[in-house]
DNA sequence: AGTATGACTCATC
DNA sequence: AGATGAGCCATAC
């Protein structure tokens, strides 16, 4: 059997390809996820970079790229790059605003918590969602 | 076999 | 808010 290090945060004994681009196939429309989120649902904790090199090496058609962020809601192209371009006008068609090459997270975060936006009061955007460890 | 390079993330400073 | 270093993994050279 495999020896698979236990002790470590990043114990998954296999890199599931097919589950990863399962995990990005069902992200809603109008809605944005990090690298990070989807290597965890796709039980790859910790490997947000493999997730990027999958996107990378897999062909774009029928796959929703431009959902997927960095953790802090900035596009992962260069900005003002062709591939940065696309994403932002890919987002933008479904409603999802970027301003200087980020989204806000609060708002279109996978995981966030919708009621927490809506009750965010239109000046301040005191409603934080509440980091998870 | 060692180094460098990314569609990354986190803690710290 | 930017810089840095560490951790991470697959490729390329």
């Amino acid at each position: 059997m495999k020896s698979v290090d236990r002790k470590s945060p990043r114990n998954t004994p296999v890199i599931d390809h097919a589950k990863i681009l399962r995990v990005i196939r069902s992200i809603p429309r109008g809605v944005v996820v990090a690298y990070g989120e989807i290597a965890e649902r796709a039980g790859c904790r910790g490997r947000a970079r493999l997730i990027g090199r999958v996107l990378a090496e897999s062909p774009t058609a029928d796959l929703p790229w431009h959902r997927v962020l960095r953790a802090d809601g900035r596009i992962a192209f260069p900005p003002g790059s062709r591939s940065f371009r696309e994403q932002v006008r890919r987002l933008a068609a479904e409603g999802i605003l970027v301003v200087r090459g980020r989204v806000k997270l609060d708002a279109h975060g996978w995981d966030r918590n919708l009621d927490a936006a809506l009750w965010a009061p239109p000046s301040g955007g005191a409603a934080r969602r509440k980091r998870r460890k």
